[in-house]
DNA sequence: TACGGAACTAAGCGCTCGCTCAGCTCTAGG
DNA sequence: CCTAGAGCTGAGCGAGCGCTTAGTTCCGTA
């Protein structure tokens, strides 16, 4: 079975993936409402839906959340602190910015790919967040940007790569890389390690390293 | 001032790109509904706020649109058909698998850029679609990516590419052209001939063609 | 001038939404 | 055994939704 052969199936890794909260009743709130956002929207999801998908009944949400928007904020935060985590600890290791940049764009693409129910809430219901919510998840945001940057502009310095436009390539590297949480099915053929190396070796080639 | 500059203000040219949709009221309310839906989403628009965009009252929209859905596949289905023209009409062209390419992608992504309020809800909201209208659209998508893979595969078949994962890399190229609908900000630095150009270049590089 | 029909509006129907609240249940501490 | 409080539910409120309907306005034709 498919899920099976990508080792990826999110509705049961979720269960580790979101350990940091609790209790257990605002996880599987939390976990429910990823499912419900990145199917249907977040605005054409219901709290009832959301509730009986965790097995409770529509009050019990409020137990734990504040309202609907915040949980929504809840899963954007934790979501784009994992996926800058990601960027960063690839940034951070030794190596070529070859290497790192490669690297770095494997596990992000592997990760929206992997979680994509998850990356599909966090990069496309930005815009479902209040004026007062957005400027902290854009902060993450512009942390993330500014990792891959700093990449790119280390390859340049050192003669790795050749790159006429770096803030355009890299709006274009991470374009990229996020997109795979819109087309990604776990029903497809590709596994997301597959993507992450298909990925890995056209961001090399759109910045023109040296062929290694 | 930005617009100008661009010579991309969506709100001015709409009027003359959806020339095809008449009475002038029809088209008052798909304008109005193509903003309205590119702002805040198809499921968080309401009848009432695409009719005032229009300066109508709210059962006015009924006259000319059986349902509020009804409106979204409209738009789509102008605006996907518009989108395949695009790429249809590059490949269509004389000239190597690069040039070809290389048009088929700054046209393409000139496209999304400009007019990325209609591209963000055709590329967006096809979810919003109901299961009945949406295969109609979805064949539309796949003869888009039949067309770029095609110009791929001769660049391959040339000697001019080299493209380990055809299909894989289609994929990827598309994604990249789409996604310029999500982050393009008409206020922002670039305009959508210098995307354009900047994505062709790195499109060229992503499936390895020859310097020229 | 009179009239048929298309375009449009004011009012509102039936429904579902996010969210609330009074009260029930279950468990831990004494 | 009793009790306090956290977790949860059943019922439902006020609001706003998509959409309808009865009736008005306006224009082309004769």
């Amino acid at each position: 079975m498919s899920a099976e052969r990508h080792g990826q199936n999110e509705a049961a890794t979720d269960d580790m993936s979101w350990a940091e909260v609790t209790p257990d009743a605002a996880r599987r709130l939390l976990i429910a409402a990823v499912q419900a956002f990145a199917e249907r929207g977040y605005h054409a999801t219901t709290t009832r839906d959301i509730a009986s998908r965790a097995g409770m009944s529509p009050a019990a949400l409020y137990i734990h959340y504040r309202t609907k928007e915040d949980l929504l904020l809840r899963i954007s935060r934790i979501g784009h602190e994992k996926a800058l985590e990601i960027l960063k600890d690839a940034a951070a290791e030794e190596g070529t910015a070859s290497e790192r940049l490669s690297e770095a764009v494997r596990s992000f693409v592997r990760w929206h790919a992997a979680r994509h129910l998850t990356a599909r809430v966090v990069q496309y219901e930005l815009d479902s967040l209040g004026e007062e919510h957005r400027p902290e998840i854009v902060a993450l945001r512009r942390e993330s940007d500014a990792t891959v940057r700093d990449i790119i502009n280390d390859g340049v310095k050192a003669g790795e790569f050749d790159v006429p436009d770096v803030p355009g390539t890299t709006l274009a590297v991470l374009s990229l890389c996020i997109d795979v949480a819109r087309w990604f099915n776990t029903e497809g053929r590709r596994t997301p390690d597959e993507v992450g190396a298909l990925y890995a070796d056209l961001v090399l080639r759109m910045v023109g390293a040296r062929v290694s």
